[in-house]
DNA sequence: TGAGTTATCGCAAATTACTTGCAACTCGCA
DNA sequence: TGCGAGTTGCAAGTAATTTGCGATAACTCA
Protein backbone atom coordinates (compact mmCIF):
# COMPACT_ATOMS: atom_id res chain seq x y z
CA UNK A 1 0.00 0.00 0.00
CA UNK A 2 2.45 2.78 0.99
CA UNK A 3 4.51 1.39 -2.45
CA UNK A 4 1.41 2.29 -4.05
CA UNK A 5 1.06 5.69 -3.10
CA UNK A 6 4.22 6.77 -2.98
CA UNK A 7 4.91 5.99 -6.55
CA UNK A 8 2.37 9.05 -7.12
CA UNK A 9 3.89 11.34 -4.66
CA UNK A 10 1.30 10.34 -1.89
CA UNK A 11 1.69 9.13 1.36
CA UNK A 12 0.57 6.80 3.74
CA UNK A 13 -1.07 9.19 6.72
CA UNK A 14 -2.70 7.06 9.62
CA UNK A 15 -5.90 8.71 8.59
CA UNK A 16 -5.75 7.21 4.85
CA UNK A 17 -4.84 3.60 6.75
CA UNK A 18 -7.94 3.70 9.16
CA UNK A 19 -10.09 5.12 5.83
CA UNK A 20 -8.28 1.72 4.07
CA UNK A 21 -8.84 -0.87 7.07
CA UNK A 22 -12.75 0.56 7.52
CA UNK A 23 -13.30 -0.37 3.85
CA UNK A 24 -12.13 -4.07 4.00
CA UNK A 25 -13.80 -4.37 7.72
CA UNK A 26 -16.74 -3.51 6.50
CA UNK A 27 -17.21 -5.11 2.86
CA UNK A 28 -19.02 -2.31 1.28
CA UNK A 29 -20.24 0.90 3.12
CA UNK A 30 -20.75 4.36 2.61
CA UNK A 31 -18.83 7.19 3.79
CA UNK A 32 -20.73 7.73 6.64
CA UNK A 33 -20.41 4.63 7.73
CA UNK A 34 -16.93 4.37 7.16
CA UNK A 35 -16.35 7.23 9.42
CA UNK A 36 -18.53 5.83 11.73
CA UNK A 37 -16.70 2.52 11.79
CA UNK A 38 -13.48 4.58 12.20
CA UNK A 39 -15.26 7.20 14.62
CA UNK A 40 -14.87 4.06 17.28
CA UNK A 41 -11.34 4.22 17.78
CA UNK A 42 -10.41 7.57 16.54
CA UNK A 43 -13.10 9.94 17.03
CA UNK A 44 -10.73 12.96 15.71
CA UNK A 45 -10.60 12.12 12.46
CA UNK A 46 -13.10 14.37 9.70
CA UNK A 47 -15.59 13.68 7.42
CA UNK A 48 -14.04 15.53 4.84
CA UNK A 49 -10.97 13.22 5.40
CA UNK A 50 -12.91 9.98 4.88
CA UNK A 51 -14.06 11.63 1.81
CA UNK A 52 -10.92 12.66 0.10
CA UNK A 53 -8.94 9.25 1.31
CA UNK A 54 -11.99 7.52 -0.19
CA UNK A 55 -11.09 9.49 -3.50
CA UNK A 56 -7.20 9.36 -3.44
CA UNK A 57 -7.65 5.55 -2.36
CA UNK A 58 -10.11 4.97 -5.68
CA UNK A 59 -7.12 6.97 -7.91
CA UNK A 60 -4.80 4.61 -6.79
CA UNK A 61 -6.80 1.56 -7.22
CA UNK A 62 -7.19 0.14 -3.94
CA UNK A 63 -10.72 1.07 -3.48
CA UNK A 64 -13.53 1.27 -5.59
CA UNK A 65 -17.17 2.32 -5.78
CA UNK A 66 -20.61 0.82 -7.14
CA UNK A 67 -24.18 2.56 -6.49
CA UNK A 68 -26.55 0.50 -4.84
CA UNK A 69 -29.31 2.94 -4.30
CA UNK A 70 -31.03 6.43 -4.86
CA UNK A 71 -27.67 9.14 -4.07
CA UNK A 72 -24.76 7.71 -2.52
CA UNK A 73 -22.10 5.39 -3.26
CA UNK A 74 -20.78 3.12 -1.48
CA UNK A 75 -17.10 1.64 -1.08
CA UNK A 76 -15.46 -1.40 -1.41
CA UNK A 77 -11.71 -2.89 -1.35
CA UNK A 78 -11.02 -3.74 -4.97
CA UNK A 79 -9.72 -6.84 -3.98
CA UNK A 80 -13.38 -8.27 -2.83
CA UNK A 81 -15.49 -6.40 -5.40
CA UNK A 82 -16.17 -9.91 -7.11
CA UNK A 83 -19.69 -9.81 -7.09
CA UNK A 84 -22.66 -8.11 -8.16
CA UNK A 85 -25.11 -6.56 -5.68
CA UNK A 86 -28.88 -7.46 -5.86
CA UNK A 87 -30.89 -4.85 -4.04
CA UNK A 88 -34.14 -5.02 -3.29
CA UNK A 89 -36.38 -2.14 -3.79
CA UNK A 90 -39.00 -3.30 -0.88
CA UNK A 91 -36.48 -4.05 2.25
CA UNK A 92 -33.78 -2.83 1.19
CA UNK A 93 -31.71 -5.88 1.27
CA UNK A 94 -28.46 -6.38 -0.46
CA UNK A 95 -27.94 -9.93 -2.05
CA UNK A 96 -24.84 -10.77 -3.43
CA UNK A 97 -24.13 -12.61 -6.65
CA UNK A 98 -21.32 -14.29 -8.34
CA UNK A 99 -20.27 -11.67 -11.72
CA UNK A 100 -20.64 -14.99 -13.87
CA UNK A 101 -24.39 -15.14 -13.63
CA UNK A 102 -24.24 -12.17 -15.83
CA UNK A 103 -21.63 -13.75 -18.58
CA UNK A 104 -24.08 -13.89 -21.01
CA UNK A 105 -25.84 -10.65 -20.51
CA UNK A 106 -21.72 -8.99 -20.68
CA UNK A 107 -20.92 -10.95 -23.65
CA UNK A 108 -24.03 -9.85 -25.67
CA UNK A 109 -23.48 -5.96 -24.85
CA UNK A 110 -19.66 -6.45 -26.01
CA UNK A 111 -21.13 -7.86 -28.98
CA UNK A 112 -24.23 -6.14 -30.28
CA UNK A 113 -23.05 -2.49 -28.93
CA UNK A 114 -18.83 -3.29 -28.65
CA UNK A 115 -20.18 -2.28 -24.99
CA UNK A 116 -17.53 -3.32 -22.32
CA UNK A 117 -19.69 -4.11 -19.00
CA UNK A 118 -18.93 -3.04 -15.94
CA UNK A 119 -21.23 -5.31 -13.63
CA UNK A 120 -20.96 -4.31 -10.40
CA UNK A 121 -20.83 -0.50 -10.84
CA UNK A 122 -24.51 -0.18 -10.35
CA UNK A 123 -26.39 -2.44 -8.40
CA UNK A 124 -29.07 -4.66 -9.96
CA UNK A 125 -32.72 -3.79 -9.13
CA UNK A 126 -35.54 -5.68 -8.20
CA UNK A 127 -37.66 -7.60 -6.02
CA UNK A 128 -35.49 -10.26 -3.36
CA UNK A 129 -37.54 -13.62 -2.63
CA UNK A 130 -38.79 -12.78 0.43
CA UNK A 131 -40.78 -9.32 -1.08
CA UNK A 132 -42.41 -11.40 -4.22
CA UNK A 133 -44.42 -13.52 -2.38
CA UNK A 134 -47.60 -14.25 -4.98
CA UNK A 135 -46.98 -11.27 -6.84
CA UNK B 1 -54.81 10.40 -16.43
CA UNK B 2 -57.82 12.44 -14.86
CA UNK B 3 -59.14 9.27 -13.98
CA UNK B 4 -55.81 7.65 -12.57
CA UNK B 5 -55.94 10.42 -10.52
CA UNK B 6 -59.10 10.98 -9.44
CA UNK B 7 -59.14 7.21 -7.69
CA UNK B 8 -56.49 8.38 -5.68
CA UNK B 9 -58.23 11.21 -4.60
CA UNK B 10 -56.00 13.49 -6.75
CA UNK B 11 -56.59 16.76 -8.91
CA UNK B 12 -55.28 17.05 -12.50
CA UNK B 13 -53.54 20.24 -12.33
CA UNK B 14 -52.43 22.32 -15.34
CA UNK B 15 -49.20 22.03 -13.44
CA UNK B 16 -49.26 18.16 -12.89
CA UNK B 17 -50.28 17.90 -16.68
CA UNK B 18 -47.02 19.87 -17.98
CA UNK B 19 -45.33 17.68 -15.68
CA UNK B 20 -45.81 14.42 -17.54
CA UNK B 21 -46.17 16.20 -20.96
CA UNK B 22 -42.73 17.19 -20.48
CA UNK B 23 -41.40 13.42 -19.36
CA UNK B 24 -43.38 12.31 -22.58
CA UNK B 25 -41.40 14.87 -24.58
CA UNK B 26 -37.76 14.41 -23.33
CA UNK B 27 -37.52 10.58 -22.84
CA UNK B 28 -35.32 10.49 -19.88
CA UNK B 29 -34.80 13.53 -18.34
CA UNK B 30 -33.51 14.76 -14.46
CA UNK B 31 -35.97 17.24 -12.29
CA UNK B 32 -33.66 19.73 -13.17
CA UNK B 33 -34.46 19.54 -17.02
CA UNK B 34 -37.90 19.13 -16.68
CA UNK B 35 -38.48 21.75 -14.86
CA UNK B 36 -36.08 23.84 -17.17
CA UNK B 37 -38.35 22.62 -20.72
CA UNK B 38 -41.69 23.70 -18.81
CA UNK B 39 -40.41 27.02 -18.04
CA UNK B 40 -39.97 27.85 -21.48
CA UNK B 41 -43.73 28.09 -21.50
CA UNK B 42 -44.64 28.68 -18.58
CA UNK B 43 -41.86 30.23 -16.37
CA UNK B 44 -44.06 30.75 -13.10
CA UNK B 45 -44.14 26.91 -12.24
CA UNK B 46 -41.99 26.14 -9.50
CA UNK B 47 -39.11 23.56 -9.06
CA UNK B 48 -40.67 22.37 -6.13
CA UNK B 49 -43.86 21.89 -7.89
CA UNK B 50 -41.75 19.83 -10.38
CA UNK B 51 -40.17 17.25 -7.62
CA UNK B 52 -43.91 16.58 -5.97
CA UNK B 53 -45.49 15.85 -9.42
CA UNK B 54 -42.65 13.90 -10.12
CA UNK B 55 -43.37 11.62 -7.13
CA UNK B 56 -46.88 11.35 -7.40
CA UNK B 57 -46.85 10.49 -10.62
CA UNK B 58 -44.89 7.67 -10.27
CA UNK B 59 -47.01 6.42 -7.36
CA UNK B 60 -49.95 6.45 -9.37
CA UNK B 61 -47.93 4.66 -12.35
CA UNK B 62 -47.53 7.31 -14.94
CA UNK B 63 -44.20 7.99 -14.74
CA UNK B 64 -41.05 6.08 -13.33
CA UNK B 65 -37.64 6.66 -12.70
CA UNK B 66 -33.99 5.29 -13.37
CA UNK B 67 -30.37 5.47 -11.99
CA UNK B 68 -28.52 6.39 -14.45
CA UNK B 69 -25.54 8.01 -12.56
CA UNK B 70 -24.12 8.91 -9.65
CA UNK B 71 -26.76 10.97 -8.12
CA UNK B 72 -29.85 12.37 -9.84
CA UNK B 73 -32.73 10.05 -11.03
CA UNK B 74 -34.27 10.39 -14.40
CA UNK B 75 -37.77 10.23 -15.24
CA UNK B 76 -39.53 8.12 -18.02
CA UNK B 77 -42.72 8.08 -19.16
CA UNK B 78 -44.06 4.17 -17.87
CA UNK B 79 -44.76 3.09 -21.10
CA UNK B 80 -41.75 4.18 -23.13
CA UNK B 81 -39.63 2.91 -20.35
CA UNK B 82 -39.42 -0.62 -22.35
CA UNK B 83 -34.95 -0.45 -23.06
CA UNK B 84 -32.41 -0.94 -20.63
CA UNK B 85 -29.63 2.23 -20.35
CA UNK B 86 -25.93 1.68 -21.14
CA UNK B 87 -24.10 4.58 -19.15
CA UNK B 88 -20.39 5.09 -20.44
CA UNK B 89 -18.50 6.17 -17.41
CA UNK B 90 -15.72 7.82 -19.78
CA UNK B 91 -17.90 9.99 -22.07
CA UNK B 92 -21.33 10.13 -20.09
CA UNK B 93 -23.24 8.90 -23.28
CA UNK B 94 -26.25 6.82 -23.16
CA UNK B 95 -27.04 4.46 -24.96
CA UNK B 96 -29.95 1.98 -25.58
CA UNK B 97 -30.95 -1.60 -25.53
CA UNK B 98 -33.67 -3.72 -25.92
CA UNK B 99 -34.62 -5.66 -22.46
CA UNK B 100 -34.39 -9.03 -23.98
CA UNK B 101 -30.71 -8.55 -23.75
CA UNK B 102 -30.99 -8.83 -20.59
CA UNK B 103 -33.60 -12.23 -20.18
CA UNK B 104 -31.49 -15.02 -19.97
CA UNK B 105 -29.46 -13.20 -16.75
CA UNK B 106 -33.10 -12.41 -15.76
CA UNK B 107 -33.88 -15.52 -16.16
CA UNK B 108 -30.66 -16.72 -13.95
CA UNK B 109 -31.27 -14.40 -11.28
CA UNK B 110 -35.02 -15.62 -10.54
CA UNK B 111 -34.02 -19.54 -11.04
CA UNK B 112 -31.09 -18.77 -8.77
CA UNK B 113 -32.06 -16.43 -6.21
CA UNK B 114 -35.69 -16.14 -6.33
CA UNK B 115 -34.73 -12.44 -7.46
CA UNK B 116 -36.89 -10.57 -10.03
CA UNK B 117 -34.76 -8.00 -11.62
CA UNK B 118 -36.37 -5.08 -13.30
CA UNK B 119 -33.06 -4.18 -15.82
CA UNK B 120 -34.25 -0.49 -16.10
CA UNK B 121 -34.41 0.88 -12.59
CA UNK B 122 -30.39 0.84 -13.05
CA UNK B 123 -28.23 1.60 -15.55
CA UNK B 124 -26.08 -0.41 -16.76
CA UNK B 125 -22.52 0.87 -16.76
CA UNK B 126 -19.35 0.25 -18.51
CA UNK B 127 -17.54 2.27 -21.50
CA UNK B 128 -19.33 2.45 -25.02
CA UNK B 129 -17.31 1.60 -28.28
CA UNK B 130 -16.31 5.41 -28.85
CA UNK B 131 -14.29 5.18 -26.06
CA UNK B 132 -12.67 1.58 -25.69
CA UNK B 133 -9.96 1.74 -27.93
CA UNK B 134 -7.70 -0.60 -27.29
CA UNK B 135 -7.83 -0.86 -23.84
C1' DT C 1 -73.90 26.95 -11.28
C1' DG C 2 -72.31 28.58 -6.80
C1' DA C 3 -70.13 27.33 -2.34
C1' DG C 4 -67.39 24.55 0.44
C1' DT C 5 -63.78 21.20 1.11
C1' DT C 6 -59.25 20.12 0.64
C1' DA C 7 -55.59 18.95 -2.66
C1' DT C 8 -52.05 21.64 -4.64
C1' DC C 9 -49.15 25.67 -5.50
C1' DG C 10 -45.48 29.12 -4.83
C1' DC C 11 -42.14 30.66 -1.86
C1' DA C 12 -38.68 30.58 1.46
C1' DA C 13 -36.28 28.14 4.77
C1' DA C 14 -34.43 23.60 6.11
C1' DT C 15 -32.00 19.37 5.20
C1' DT C 16 -28.70 16.17 3.30
C1' DA C 17 -24.63 14.86 1.11
C1' DC C 18 -20.67 16.25 -0.36
C1' DT C 19 -16.84 19.79 -1.59
C1' DT C 20 -13.57 23.44 -0.92
C1' DG C 21 -10.38 27.17 1.15
C1' DC C 22 -7.00 27.70 4.27
C1' DA C 23 -3.70 27.67 7.99
C1' DA C 24 -1.44 24.31 10.77
C1' DC C 25 0.76 19.97 10.61
C1' DT C 26 3.57 15.92 9.34
C1' DC C 27 5.38 12.29 6.13
C1' DG C 28 9.41 11.08 3.88
C1' DC C 29 13.46 12.24 0.86
C1' DA C 30 17.98 14.28 1.60
C1' DT D 1 17.54 16.60 11.70
C1' DG D 2 15.43 19.81 8.35
C1' DC D 3 12.72 21.32 4.76
C1' DG D 4 9.02 21.04 1.19
C1' DA D 5 4.99 19.22 -0.45
C1' DG D 6 1.11 16.32 0.51
C1' DT D 7 -2.57 16.09 4.30
C1' DT D 8 -5.50 17.23 8.00
C1' DG D 9 -9.21 19.55 10.70
C1' DC D 10 -12.34 22.99 10.72
C1' DA D 11 -15.63 25.96 8.96
C1' DA D 12 -17.93 27.75 5.29
C1' DG D 13 -19.83 26.77 0.71
C1' DT D 14 -22.57 24.07 -2.91
C1' DA D 15 -25.97 21.32 -5.08
C1' DA D 16 -29.97 18.73 -4.96
C1' DT D 17 -34.03 17.78 -2.83
C1' DT D 18 -37.59 18.35 0.97
C1' DT D 19 -40.72 20.65 3.99
C1' DG D 20 -43.81 24.18 6.37
C1' DC D 21 -47.24 27.24 5.51
C1' DG D 22 -50.58 30.53 3.95
C1' DA D 23 -52.88 31.43 -0.42
C1' DT D 24 -55.12 29.39 -4.36
C1' DA D 25 -57.96 26.61 -7.21
C1' DA D 26 -59.84 21.77 -8.59
C1' DC D 27 -63.58 18.92 -7.86
C1' DT D 28 -68.00 17.53 -5.30
C1' DC D 29 -72.47 18.29 -4.34
C1' DA D 30 -76.51 20.71 -3.37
Amino acid sequence: MRDELRERGLRLTPQRELVLTAVRALGHATPEEIAEYIHRTHPSINLSTVYRNLETLENVGLVLHSHLGHGGATYHAAEELNHLHLVCGKCGSIGEAPIETAATFVNALADDYGFKTDVTHFAVYGKCINCSDGS
